[in-house]
DNA sequence: GACCAGGACCATT
DNA sequence: AATGGTCATGGT
């Protein structure tokens, strides 16, 4: 197969824009009605139509195995959509209106490291200090000619030798200190990201929920949205709220109850519906 | 200006 | 085990 700069991934049941606004990445831009952003150290820009997505790299490529895993362009959302109860109105009208939202599988330290830049920061923020922190410590990726310049998530290598008042600069508050000591606990040897995936997910989460800065919501978050544990369901603010009042007339429910209700009620894709309620209930808002 | 944001952590009960 | 206060910063 000839190495090119261009292709066409055929997909079904994909929603680009809505996949990429659903509060699982903070690093791609839109620009007009395309999505820039960097997969494994790659430049990539998007282009969503109808049955396909138009892909364009800075570099040629040979196979394309990186980018669909990424996107998990190859997941059968109706498949997925089948496992999900049939009898819930609420769980119904969130697919409803979220047609084609997917979960993507992202880099585990990008992941990990935004997700503890996100603690008590709207969506908009935590996308400013990733690309604040990209511009300033991540390294520059290879662009197109005349596009403008790019750079990747910074590495843990890099973010561990980096004071913490540097840290501070870029807006992130008192989750400076979380993001350097996970940092530093990667270079050290005493996180290893990779050696979580074959683990049962209570024990990966135990493991993450180690790490400074990284609770039960963001442990989630990461187990979802980067190792791909289709049953991991982080409960924040809005999905508590949603699940509240729901399902237990409006009463509070601590977060780790409602992660055992969604396992029991939502099934072995709960993560796919927690993401079409956040959606929805975000996007329903005001 | 008050209130909130894809929370976690620590000190008290 | 269960609350309550605290931690930065910016949007609405």
């Amino acid at each position: 197969m000839a190495s090119v700069y261009e292709t066409r991934l055929p997909v079904r049941d994909y929603n680009l824009a809505t996949t990429m606004t659903s509060g699982q990445v903070f690093g791609w831009e839109q620009i007009a009605d395309e999505w820039v952003g960097v997969v494994g150290g790659r430049w990539v820009r998007l282009r969503q139509e109808t049955d396909a997505i138009i892909v364009r790299t800075a570099a040629p490529q040979c196979e394309w195995s990186w980018l669909k895993e990424f996107l998990q362009s190859d997941v059968e959302l109706r498949a997925v959509l089948a496992t999900f109860p049939k009898d819930d109105p609420h769980l119904r009208a969130a697919v409803a209106a979220c047609h084609g939202l997917r979960l993507l599988r992202q880099d585990r330290w990008e992941c990990l490291a935004s997700f503890i830049l996100s603690s008590t920061k709207q969506i908009v923020q935590i996308r400013q200090i990733v690309r604040t922190l990209s511009e300033r410590y991540g390294a520059e990726v290879t662009v197109p000619a005349g596009q403008p310049p790019m750079f990747a998530f910074p590495t843990a290598q890099r973010m561990a030798t980096l004071p913490e008042a540097e840290l501070r600069e870029c807006k992130m508050g008192f989750r400076a200190p979380y993001l350097l000591g996970t940092a530093r606990r990667i270079v050290a040897g005493e996180f290893v990201p990779e050696s979580l995936r074959q683990l049962p997910i209570a024990e990966a989460r135990a493991k993450l929920m180690a790490l400074p800065g990284v609770g039960e919501k963001i442990a989630d978050c990461v187990l979802l949205f980067s190792y791909g544990f289709p049953t991991a369901f982080p409960v924040d603010v809005w999905v508590a709220r949603a699940l509240s009042t729901f399902y237990y007339r409006g009463r509070a429910v601590k977060p780790e109850r409602l992660r055992r209700f969604a396992d029991k009620h939502f099934g072995p894709h709960a993560g796919y519906a927690q993401q079409y309620l956040f959606h929805h209930i975000r996007t329903q808002r005001e």
